[in-house]
DNA sequence: GGCATATCGATAACAACATATCGATATGCC
DNA sequence: GGCATATCGATATGTTGTTATCGATATGCC
């Protein structure tokens, strides 16, 4: 199989891309050049073609891309058609908003419940997600084949929650905590990390401000 | 000012060596190596180093860093001592989450209210912070010169809000909302899109699995 | 005090990514 | 039908980030 290794880089914009096409399709175009595609979200015009070129072989000179064709392309490169399981564990205020989010059905991406340590929590959300204690996680787990979960925990008990995902089964690993997760090889993790984010925010922020007062 | 340009890799892992060595504290040891260092965070050694290198000076041979003094040099480097006011804009279940969320201060970041298009919402969360019409966030961005602003509204709105939010004074935008924010040049925004993280890992699952069949 | 060793900082090789350049090809106009 | 042009894909160059190598230096032991 053809799956040369893409760039986390072109990764990461392919998203994008996707996001831009599919807000151009009440329009009524039915092409895209790679030239204007870029204009629109800023970007390199050879960087767009370059990603592109990575799912898709459909450019043609002059016309560019059919739009659904290369939506359908990135969708199904992206996997969000075929929808994949996903647990959330800690169940607090950042947890539930997850959980309840119904958004992530685009991405491909099924939530079918949440664990939380403290029992207390158990139940069921607005939207009829269910929160389970913890003891369920493992058993619930490998039950359903679940292989991606959203880490959502305080950041001391972290890697010990990380640790049961693990044993779990879960291969992915979306982690929220404010935390450096250490996993087997085999694992991977996602850092969402909002001191990481903060931290380049903030020193892009000083360097400008450094630069301007010159 | 010797403020030499730091990568954005390198940002992004000050906080983890910070976190780190903060979880070192209790116990008492003074010093640490960048090999150690390296070994606990499953990083190369070479890269621990250079990156220390780029916020302290004082590694010594045989003895590594003094651990409270690169805590110190991170934290001032990183900009968490000198707080930084915030917004949040967008109430919704995650913009309340992350207004509520008391763990930005640990980062710098002092959120002082959040603004809503729904004036149903305005109010006073649990936390005793407070929710405004969108009507007030030009006029209180200006007075209390907020410079930060963390956007959580839908994808389609997204856009309008920014530039709303531009207006008002804001040059560093932390970017929930999972669309591609155009900006102008003196404004950064760092995406925090929970849809490309979930492309990655969906990606790097896949090729995982391909691999692990052959 | 001198030597062995752990560790540092710097320089150099390497890899990944982005940007620029160029020929090739399909469309539309004359 | 032939030519001009927009656009593509590919190759080449430059930039940035990572990894490896090496000499320098401070500590601890003999």
């Amino acid at each position: 199989m053809a799956t040369r290794s893409i760039s986390k880089s072109t990764l990461q914009r392919l998203p994008i891309y996707l996001m831009h096409l599919k807000s151009l399709l009440p329009g009524g175009q039915s092409h895209i050049s790679a030239t204007t595609l870029a204009l629109a979200l800023g970007m390199g015009e050879v960087q767009v073609r370059k990603d592109l070129a990575s799912v898709s072989e459909a450019g043609k000179p002059k016309v560019g891309y059919v739009i659904t064709d290369l939506i359908e392309e990135l969708e199904n490169f992206l996997g969000y058609n075929d929808v994949d399981d996903a647990v959330v564990v800690g169940a607090g205020k950042l947890g539930r908003a997850l959980l309840d989010y119904n958004g992530f059905a685009n991405y491909g991406l099924n939530i079918v419940a949440a664990f939380d340590i403290d029992a207390g929590k158990s139940g069921v959300t607005d939207t009829g997600k269910s929160i389970f204690d913890m003891q369920k996680l493992e058993e619930l787990c490998a039950r359903l084949c679940i292989r991606i979960g959203i880490l959502t925990v305080p950041a001391d008990c972290a890697q010990a929650v990380c640790d049961r995902m693990v044993k779990s089964g879960i291969l992915a690993i979306l982690n929220f905590a404010p935390a450096h997760l250490i996993v087997p090889e085999n694992v991977l993790v996602q850092n969402e990390n909002i001191a990481t984010s903060l931290a380049i925010l903030s020193n892009r922020l000083k360097e400008t401000i450094i630069k301007s007062s010159i």
